[in-house]
DNA sequence: GCTGGCATTTTCATTGGGTGGAACACTAGT
DNA sequence: ACTAGTGTTCCACCCAATGAAAATGCCAGC
């Protein structure tokens, strides 16, 4: 199996703002970029924004959009913005790291949610981030920085720093050697105690990160394990700090996080052998 | 087996020409219809399986999956077959019909789903059927037709015949004027007791649908409006036929849907003045 | 009504990205 | 060794993609 790789970058990041006249670039890459246009604080666009935010003429922007919106990737409000469509939603629910995880370890999440009252999260890793794949949050409970479909740092959340303990050693390593993070109410960790706390999750199954910000939150992670032994996923509670005690969450935490290894085919047996798998 | 439909969908403007459907067809049709190729019974597939399926030579598809895979769109398998990336599935969380009436929707799904312990269901229309934007199940619950991100027909399911009673009157003429469905389990109902059905559910927003497949099963929706009072979604319960009388399910159903209704920005003074919307 | 400014859409000559047949490498089954 | 299936690279042809320019639509302000 040849990687086929090495156009990494090729899917453009950021572009930044500046005008760039990337002409020439793959039409797949356009159309995608034009995708790629909406975050969280945009969901419904003009034509005019979407091409500026893409980087590319408006005519070329519109006969684009046009076909995405044909397919139903995009669609077209009454007032003639753009937005995702449900086509789109509709094939990426097929995402076996998306939804996969999600429909199976759902039953799960909620047994724990009721009998908590408390965020629950289940996240997988994707490149250097975490991506929350879902929230099971009461209409009272605190308040919670991610919402499902964003992403959030490897290092300074219970879910990342399972992920990061569960990733292969090269991947781990390049990761180690960057920076901290800077999360705003999160004590940033030097490498030295951050690779003491990867193995200390590693050990024992759990992760836990004390928040100040957007409220004062303990977080407990454990590591979801597929057929082959490889952490696919991680879940975690979110409570408020000195509500619970932490040592009393982590049972119900890894109980929960078993039940659903043991659905994708795990065999606990083989929890020493566990196995660590690349990516990107 | 047949290659079975070898002109990618495409959604194209009807092929004036009609003479090539497959060289001279715009490149992001293309790519589009790498991704139509999955479905909840192909998740996974391999290079020359998506190419027979898109109806294209395998280099062709090879180059174009590269550049999905570069963007995230799609992900490659240790063994070497594709699936949907989690990429896709995050800006596809960014759909509003999809995951956005979702976001709002599933707090109340919880607490209705938490009191029944029954099959909570949430779906929106997409064209002419039904999308299942969400679905709440104990896991001991029983056996339902549909899955999240699968698509239902709307003559013939509860959160269907409410999506349809909301829809605008054209769209619903040529709904009715269709042959009825032949679901299997469902008693197809012919024009006139559609009609009059819609009526009723537009006259006391609640739809009900009994089926014998794959279970004996009552199903019970009621509409969910946004801000300019219209039909965005569709909530239902599913329950066993025999277990809680529909009449003690429609006050709850109703309940929950007005709930979310309001979180939209939908005041209840206007219930009389609903007002449709078109769609493809 | 008129005018200017902006967003959207159409037109169209130019050209470079897209194309797919052919050949290749590789594996598994016979 | 042979066949049949996959995945991959190569490359000469050429049509779909391109974006400036212009036309159209849309308001707000005068």
């Amino acid at each position: 199996m040849a990687p086929t790789d090495n156009t990494a970058d090729a899917a453009a990041p950021a572009p930044a703002r500046g005008k760039r006249p990337k002409q020439g670039e793959p039409v797949i890459d356009r159309a995608l970029s034009l995708l790629a246009v909406f975050t969280d604080r945009r969901r419904a666009l003009t034509l005019s924004e979407m091409a500026r935010h893409a980087g590319m003429p408006a005519p070329t922007a519109l006969r684009l959009i046009a076909r995405l919106v044909a397919w139903g990737a995009l669609e077209r409000l009454n007032d003639g913005r753009y937005v995702v469509g449900v086509r789109l939603w509709e094939v990426a629910s097929l995402s076996p790291r998306g939804h996969g995880v999600r429909e199976i370890a759902l039953p799960y999440l909620e047994d724990l949610f009721e009998v908590t009252r408390h965020h629950v999260l289940l996240a997988v890793r994707d490149k250097e981030q975490a991506v929350l794949i879902e929230r099971l949050s009461s209409k009272q409970a605190t308040e919670v920085a991610y919402r499902v479909g964003g992403r959030a740092p490897l290092r300074s959340t219970a879910v990342g720093l399972v992920l990061l303990a569960g990733a292969d050693a090269d991947f781990q390593e390049r990761i180690l050697r960057q920076p901290p993070d800077i999360e705003p109410g999160v004590a940033p960790m030097p490498e030295g105690q951050l690779r003491r706390t990867l193995s200390d999750v590693h050990r024992t199954g759990i992760a836990m990160i004390r928040r100040s910000l957007p409220s004062l939150t303990v977080s407990v992670a454990a590591p979801i394990f597929d057929a082959q032994g490889t952490v696919v996923a991680a879940l975690s509670i979110v409570v408020p700090d000195g509500s619970t005690p932490p040592n009393v969450l982590a049972p119900a935490v890894r109980a929960t996080a078993r039940a659903v290894s043991r659905n994708l085919g795990f065999k606990t047996e083989l929890a020493d052998d566990v196995r660590t798998h690349s990516q990107g």
